[in-house]
DNA sequence: CTGTATACATTCGCGCATGTATGTATAATC
DNA sequence: GATTATACATACATGCGCGAATGTATACAG
């Protein structure tokens, strides 16, 4: 066997792909061996470092295939005007995130690997900034709805908008890492809902 | 050189550990090798298996050298009588973690390996349940302080003290991660209090 | 004062992961 | 239809980290 055709390659970048995900997920990136990536998706160590430099390119395509998706997703809920009150908008987002993580195991696997299974140190330490939390752009997002939202009125008094966007970012991040290390318990889960809820309750005029 | 006193071996041990976290910080735990730990505290690596089976054992030591003190220091203001409202004591005990946060750099530097450079797999993956957050049983001292709370009428009606707790128990692993993931940003710091604040503010009755 | 356990240092052998170099059959290009 | 670039597999060289075995001088127990 050899050459492939340009499909059949990308194909087979995807299965590596897929294979370092779940590699990654049970044995840590760093433990991991890409001999054991490559076995998983019925290759050679060849064909590994021929689609990828090394472990970390590896990472960062790993990475950026299961969240490219997501980011979309929460873009459009927060940046489209079909919510009239802004912390609705907000509300819908925050439910969309747990929705996604209910929906796709991919996803949930890729945040356990980088809250449980990856050390931000040498040449990984780069990528912890953009990798953190739901990422930076979110945060943007929501203080610009917070300020739309205290400027039509919608906001409780006395509150800033920008510390309140802090707030439910940092909100996010602790949920998610509460989610992940917790291991999903159903118990845990149920409770999320009721959880946003009031979140965006307190922030809502008396 | 051979022999040393029992005292001096302790001192050894302790050295040991020291650099342990400081090797564990600068490469990650996965990447850390027992050499350069031994090497960074003056030693060679027959004294690390000397005093520790293995690299696990090792970083064991090294998390409840730091937590230990730090854990006694929370229980003494949750449980002491001192403050008449229990959401005072749950104020100064958010406050206090972050003091001490601020006061020990050990602190801080064994929070970004635990974080940051550790993959919870493996022989670590039972690590992780008791290394989360400030602990299970900060959880459950919450939940105490909020249950008094209610009873003694100080908590914001319609709220229950249970999920409450587990709120808090999310906002300060949020800010937590947040904080270090952040690199302790003097604008990020200095917002602490308020968002500490903030947050009991919100609990307490309108 | 003698023997034994201690607190390390030194040495050795091994396996394993990495990176690269080389082989090779076949798409793609013209 | 010959050539070239591609998409891998295979083979090789290297180093590094680990665990254990051994050595050794000294504190300590009796």
């Amino acid at each position: 066997m050899a050459r492939k055709t340009k499909a059949e390659a990308l194909r087979t970048r995807q299965q590596i792909i897929e294979a370092a995900r779940h590699v990654f997920h049970e044995h840590g990136v760093a433990r991991s061996t890409l001999e054991q990536v490559a076995c998983r998706a019925g290759l050679t160590r060849g064909a590994v470092y021929w689609h990828f430099k090394d472990k970390f390119e590896l990472f960062q395509a790993v990475r950026t295939d299961v969240f490219d998706p997501m980011h979309e997703r929460l873009a459009t809920i927060l940046l489209t005007g079909r919510y009239g009150n802004p912390l609705d908008a907000i509300e819908a987002a925050l439910h969309e995130i747990f929705l996604v993580l209910d929906e796709c195991p991919t996803v949930r696997q890729m945040l356990e690997i980088m809250l449980l299974r990856c050390e931000y140190a040498n040449e990984f330490a780069d990528v912890q900034p953009e990798s953190e939390h739901p990422g930076v752009e979110f945060l943007e997002s929501l203080e610009d709805a917070y300020k739309k939202a205290a400027a039509k009125g919608l906001l409780r008094p006395g509150t800033d908008p920008k510390s309140m966007a802090l707030d439910t970012w940092i909100f996010v991040g602790g949920l998610l890492h509460a989610l992940i290390t917790r291991g999903f318990e159903e118990r845990f889960k149920s409770q999320v809902r009721t959880m946003i809820a009031a979140h965006v309750a307190l922030r809502r005029p008396a």
